[in-house]
Order: structure tokens, then C-alpha cells, then sequence
RNA sequence: GACCCCUUCGUCUAGUGGCCUAGGACUCCAGGUUUUCAUCCUGGCAACACGGGUUCGAGUCCCGUAGGGGUCGCCA
């Protein structure tokens, strides 16, 4: 049979981090199988599921590469099909009506409960059971007239003819509920495989007031898509040799629901930017570029397209992420930097500096071309003679035409910026703090 | 409290009874290359939660204990 695998999410404007690994291990699986992901959306809460928040559901999945193999199902299109199934089990004495004292006034429609244990197979958790004193008979449609969550969820799985429902481990306890009312249902039981979650740097569930755990976050602040989905791939899943960096093509290949963690795994954001920074590494210029324009126009920074050319080259290989862009080349385009207190005092402020600069100053004016290979021998020899230090020549340089004292490297950013503008700098800082 | 799930370096993991003096990656630290900045290279720190079994032999199997998490809504 073939294999079809969904994403159930109930759109609430914000798609967590957590939520979206479920996704990717369905995806993966789904592709692994040559099978079928789905899309289901469980847009039940009316207040919560607006127009908005289910667009920003798809960008999340579209930004991440999930692509869905039919048209999605919305699950308040079905509340119709959903009580006629709760009246059907009624009338065959598997449900009945009660009065629980709920919202409105009328009954709900509680679901009997076998009266044996339920235990399942599960692909990563091994055979969860649960005794069947442990289970109570449970609300399948509200007194207001709603269906719950378990009925609709088991229904519409069925609809979608889903084989394998892969879900979070906070499900388990729902799990035996489902397969009972599948039982009842007379339809085949899925195959489960219950993820362990994901924790926080700080070791404790994801809650909803965790700001940097939403995808939109991730992407706004300059992480890749395919780096956060290997990412998340590689939290609680591994192939079971050394790869880490893995295209999708091979993790499709090695996917397997068996090799996934039973724990829980706690996210690390060091790790995440590294990988990201791998990723950069791997895009094409022309990507690159793109992303930096879009950088450097949303920092309001002004550029033309030769400055681009000349800049970009200086960064390639220096950004992690994409939000790193625009501090790191800001003051290759503008001038209005400011300098940086610790830069100043570690390298500009010394004894000795001001003579240096002005050295330093002499040479830059009569050096042609104004290029990074000659100005590279004209740093060199003036260290020689003069018997300084790199560490005292280029540094302070490098703080009065940057503010920084770290950046690109210092002979291209002199030859980016141009003599003019290189002079202009260093007089505007030695007036600025050498006054006398 | 009841029920269910989980437990290898700080973190992600490899490991399915001998190949484990427990391997890799990230982080961190120390050297080296580049006499700027960064990259890069080499090395180092660092773990089988604890206690019992089973076995010639246990990180690997079993049972306890401790700790963590989840569920116990007419939320999904």
C-alpha cells in the first residue's frame, strides 16, 4: 500500500519551530516511501485560524521546501460529515448522549471506551499499552454542538487515507483514544510513530511566549531554509554514519523513522548558525548577491550596483547568516559609522599611533595604483623599516576608515573604498581624537 | 496523585553483548599558518544517571531507584 503521511496543524499566525520538524519528518518520510504528504489544516478554532495565519503556514512549509502532494483539506469544511459519523456510532450503541455540564446548555456525545487494554506498535516508541482501567469514555461532540478534536482528527485521517500518522509524543495518551474510535469506525488503523519533542536552550518545553522559536523569526533573521530544515532533519535523527551537511536528496535516501531519538533533543542555536554559515558557503553568487541587496535595502543603506561588485567579494565568506550582511558592509557604503568604544581604546588611542597615521597617510597618497596588491608591499615595507608590528599598523588604520576593529580584509576595503575617500577618513579621525 | 514516555561528553549524536582504553559534529580552550581581520590546520577538555541482576563478557538484555517530560478539558 502506498504511503501517505499529513501535517495536521492548527493554524494559529505563529508556526513553531517544533511543529515544523513534525512536518519535515513526515515530508521526509512521505518522500523516502515514494508516498504522498498531505496537508491538513485543523482550522476548528474559528477566533485563531484567520485567512492570515493559514497564509502564514503555507510561506512557513513553502520557505522550507514541503511541498504538499494534493490540495489541502480544511477541517471545518467537514463538521457536517463529523456529527452524522457521531450520530451513526450513537445509533450502534458505541456512543451515547450525556449530560456533563459544558458550554450551552443541551448534551454532548461521549464515545464508549472497549473494555480491553490498548496497545499499538509504534516505530519509535516500541509498544506503548495502556490498561483498560486506566481509560474513561471521552467527549466526541460538544453540548454546543461541535465536534472535538479526536473524532474530526480520526475522520479526517481516514478520509485522507493516511498510512503512517506521525505526530508529537504528547499525542501518545490520545493515541489509544484514536485507535478505539477507528475500531469503531471500522477502518484500518494507521501506523504511529510518536516524536519525542523538541526543548530550549534552557532545557524546558517550547512555550508559546518563546520569541526567536517561530519559523517567520528564523527567516527574518537571516537563516537559510534548507539549513534550518537539515537542521531539524538532524534533531533526533541521524543516518547512522558522520554526515551532517546532507542535501535533501540524501536525506530523503537515509530517512528512516526507526533511527529517530526516543528522547527528547534540545535545540542549540551555536550549532544552527554553523550549519547555516555552511550553507551560505554553498550558494550561488547570484543568490548571494540578491539576499545581500535585500539586506542592505532593508538597513535603509544606499548602494549602487558597481559598489555591490565591489563589495560583495569582501563578504562572501565572512556572514553566518544572512542578517549579519548589513553591519558587517555598512561602512563600505555610508560613512556615518560610529566608532567602537573598545576598538578605540584597544587600538587607536596608543602612544605612537598618531606619528604612524601620518606616515601612513604620506605613503597612501603617493602609492599608485590605488590597488590591494600594491598597497599590500607598501604596509609591508613600512613595517619593515619603520620596525613595527602588523598589529600596530593596520589596526589603527583599519579603526578610523571601518570604527571596528575587526572586518573584511584591510589592503581590499582600502582599495574598495578608494584613495579619496581612505584620506578623507583618516583626517576625519585623527581631528576626531588627536586633536593636539 | 494516577497513567504513559524518556535517560551516552555542556549540546546534537554513533553505538543493536566482545571491533569501546566509548567514535563524530557544534561550543569552549591551547598551539600553528596568515606579522591586519577572518579562514584554515593540529591538539586538548568532556559522557554510558544510579543500584541490582542475566552472562565467560553489558553503554548494549532484565528489574528496581532517582531525575526529566507528557497526559489526565466539551484545546488542538
Amino acid at each position: 500500500m502506498k504511503v501517505r503521511t499529513r501535517f495536521a496543524p492548527s493554524p494559529t499566525g505563529h508556526v513553531h519551530i517544533g511543529n515544523m520538524r513534525v512536518a519535515i519528518y513526515n515530508w521526509l518520510f512521505a518522500r523516502n516511501q515514494g508516498g504522498s504528504f498531505l496537508l491538513r489544516v485543523e482550522d476548528t478554532d474559528r477566533e485563531r485560524s484567520t485567512p492570515e495565519a493559514i497564509e502564514t503556514l503555507l510561506n512557513a512549509m513553502e520557505w522550507l521546501g514541503l511541498d504538499v502532494d494534493e490540495e489541502p483539506l480544511y477541517q471545518s469544511h467537514r463538521m457536517d460529515l463529523h456529527l452524522a459519523e457521531a450520530d451513526a456510532l450513537i445509533e450502534r450503541g458505541l456512543a451515547y448522549r450525556a449530560e456533563k455540564g459544558g458550554p450551552g446548555s443541551g448534551e454532548c456525545i461521549l464515545f464508549r471506551m472497549p473494555n480491553h487494554a490498548i496497545s499499538f506498535q509504534d516505530l519509535i516508541k516500541g509498544r506503548p499499552t495502556k490498561a483498560a482501567e486506566n481509560m474513561e469514555d471521552f467527549v466526541i461532540v460538544r453540548s454546543n454542538g461541535t465536534p472535538v478534536f479526536h473524532l474530526a482528527n480520526v475522520l479526517d485521517d481516514i478520509e485522507q487515507g493516511i498510512t503512517h500518522v506521525i505526530r508529537g509524543d504528547d499525542h501518545i495518551e490520545n493515541t489509544y483514544r484514536h485507535i478505539a474510535l477507528y475500531e469503531a469506525l471500522g477502518a484500518p488503523v494507521p501506523t504511529f510513530a510518536h516524536l519525542p519533542m523538541i526543548v530550549n536552550a534552557q532545557g524546558k518545553p517550547y512555550s508559546k511566549r518563546d520569541g526567536d522559536a517561530f519559523v517567520g523569526d528564523f527567516q527574518a533573521n537571516g537563516f537559510l531554509g534548507d539549513a534550518l530544515f537539515n537542521y531539524l532533519a538532524l534533531l533526533g535523527w541521524s543516518p547512522g554514519d558522520d554526515r551532517e551537511i546532507m542535501t535533501r536528496a540524501e536525506m530523503v535516501e537515509a530517512f528512516e523513522l526507526e533511527r529517530c531519538q526516543s528522547s527528547a533533543a534540545q535545540v542549540d542555536l551555536k550549532k544552527l548558525i554553523w550549519m547555516n554559515y555552511e550553507y551560505i558557503m554553498r550558494v550561488s553568487e547570484l543568490d548571494f548577491r540578491a539576499a545581500s541587496e535585500a539586506a542592505l535595502k532593508q538597513a535603509d543603506i544606499i548602494f549602487s550596483q558597481s559598489q555591490l561588485d565591489a563589495v560583495l567579494p569582501l563578504i562572501r565568506e565572512r556572514v553566518k547568516t544572512y542578517s549579519e550582511i548589513a553591519p558587517l558592509s555598512r561602512f563600505l557604503f555610508v560613512d556615518d559609522y560610529e566608532y567602537d568604544e573598545k576598538a578605540l581604546k584597544k587600538k587607536l588611542i596608543k602612544e605612537g599611533v598618531p606619528e604612524t597615521l601620518a606616515m601612513l597617510r604620506q605613503l597612501l597618497l603617493e602609492i599608485d595604483p590605488f590597488e590591494a596588491a600594491p598597497l599590500e608591499c607598501l604596509l609591508h615595507d613600512y613595517v619593515e623599516q619603520s620596525g613595527k608590528g602588523f598589529g600596530e599598523v593596520m589596526p589603527p588604520l583599519r579603526v578610523c576608515i571601518s570604527g571596528e576593529q575587526g572586518g573584511p580584509d584591510l589592503c581590499l576595503v582600502l582599495e574598495v573604498l578608494g584613495r579619496k575617500e581612505v584620506i578623507r577618513r583618516l583626517d576625519r579621525a585623527v581631528a576626531k581624537f588627536f586633536r593636539n
